[in-house]
DNA sequence: TTAGCTTTGTGTCAATTTTACACTATCCAA
DNA sequence: TTGGATAGTGTAAAATTGACACAAAGCTAA
């Protein structure tokens, strides 16, 4: 549906476009949503894209990115950061993605410059089954995607390349959660993004001493094992530390 | 010469410009390279810009920066690093700079998304008093500057936010560099573009622990002073630190 | 009820890194 | 030859990092 944009062209810039990143975090691994091109697409090769659309011409490209996730997925106020422009000419150049362009643009051989955002959402806020978008969009694991439409693979690895930085930086990783989490669930979330193990006792070790944490006097329950304490992140102490210059976690 | 573009027209991409950051240092701050717009927007508002053009619909991004580098200083094969895009549709809304699009563009009313582009050159590589682009580029130090045409300050900033990062992680500040050079020098490098001062002591220590660095049995020569020696960046040492892993120089 | 499985949660020590800090050496110019 | 300027150098205390192992708590299935 968001994609049968023919009716508005008018309004649309046909040469620019924005692609979403969306990360989410199954407690496990770092996954991202994308859209199923369906069988239109199939016979030739990817399914899988990021979803992505034309800007208008009167809107900016952050809120082009804020609005495209929003028609997406419901979500709004939520942390969104620029990959970059990506613009070969020869970016299309898959039957499968002219195939596709064809039938749902007006003017399919336009070179499109697409500028890519990234974001992170708990996953347990998008809900693809859930939603009009579902049928066509699903969590996909990182480790799994091996090739996507048009220039996606490479976006997709640009942005989460922008996360592993950002995430040594500022603690974004915590949009990623839910509010009430573990520190095993943060230590696993650290070390899919940033793609190596952490010692677990110092990894522990460094998260308590920034003191962001605030620790819940609550535990999981039903787990077959010793259940975990529960922590909130805590965003005034995090700005007050962000106000000392701050700028660096370590890992 | 380089902005009277109307007689190619037909090849540009009316929509898609880049910008080019490029950074100097005159041994003392870092500047950056920048075009004066003359009197024609001097009455209604800044003079100065970034410089900048639309891109051809057959060229790349990374293409038409590098060409782009290339026509307005005649480097090649120079580092250049993509800042991002920046697309506001208000964009280009001072007087001056609405006026002075007139004077070059067959289609001065188009939204323009640019893709600004940072990139790092030893002054001395380009003397604007010598190359036919002299008359209205300038290097000029980036703490002076107070207002650029368009979203050029708001660009400036961002590629320097990046810069400040990327030097944090790989040594590219010797770009800026002339071959041989003083730790003196390089160590005022590092603190022009971190904006914070590092002790000396603790800085040639970290510098020279990298080993990085090839010691030239050679000292300036000429100065008032104590002269200082000479030193070369040796890339293949740092090729093999970095086939190591590591990307932290711990600034 | 108990044994076994699973994950949580914790401390120390050695090595490394960081930070703070001050004086002598060398050259030029006056 | 003196004064001015910058180069060049070492140490000690504090903080951080990295490596490493075992008991505690809950569930399940026998």
């Amino acid at each position: 549906m968001q994609y049968n944009l023919k009716k508005i062209n008018s309004e649309l810039n046909p040469n620019v476009s924005v692609d979403c990143v969306i990360f989410g975090f199954d407690l496990e691994q770092l996954t991202v949503l994308l859209i199923d091109r369906g069988e239109i697409s199939s016979a030739f090769g990817p399914r899988l894209a990021l979803p992505g659309n034309l800007i208008y011409d009167n809107e900016n490209l952050d809120m082009a990115a804020n609005r495209v996730l929003a028609e997406l997925t419901g979500l709004k106020n939520i942390y969104l950061e620029q990959v970059g422009a990506f613009g070969d000419p020869d970016r299309i150049h898959k039957e499968a993605d002219r195939e596709w362009l064809k039938s749902i643009r007006a003017e399919p051989e336009a070179r499109v410059i697409t500028v890519a955002y990234y974001t992170l959402v708990p996953m347990s806020d998008y809900i693809p089954q859930a939603a009009s978008f579902a049928k066509n969009a699903d969590w996909v694991p990182v480790n799994l995607i091996k090739e996507l439409a048009f220039d996606h693979y490479e976006i997709l690895h640009a942005a989460k390349d922008k996360l592993k930085q950002k995430i040594k930086i500022q603690p974004i990783g915590f949009n990623l959660l839910p509010e009430k989490f573990t520190l095993s669930q943060l230590h696993r979330l650290y070390e899919s993004i940033l793609d190596k193990p952490l010692d677990k006792r110092n990894f522990r070790r460094k998260i308590q001493k920034l003191d962001i944490l605030t620790s819940l006097r609550e535990k999981q329950r039903g787990v077959p094992h010793k259940p975990s304490s529960l922590y909130e992140f805590n965003h005034e102490k995090y700005q007050e530390l962000t106000q000392t210059g701050f700028d660096n976690f370590g890992f």
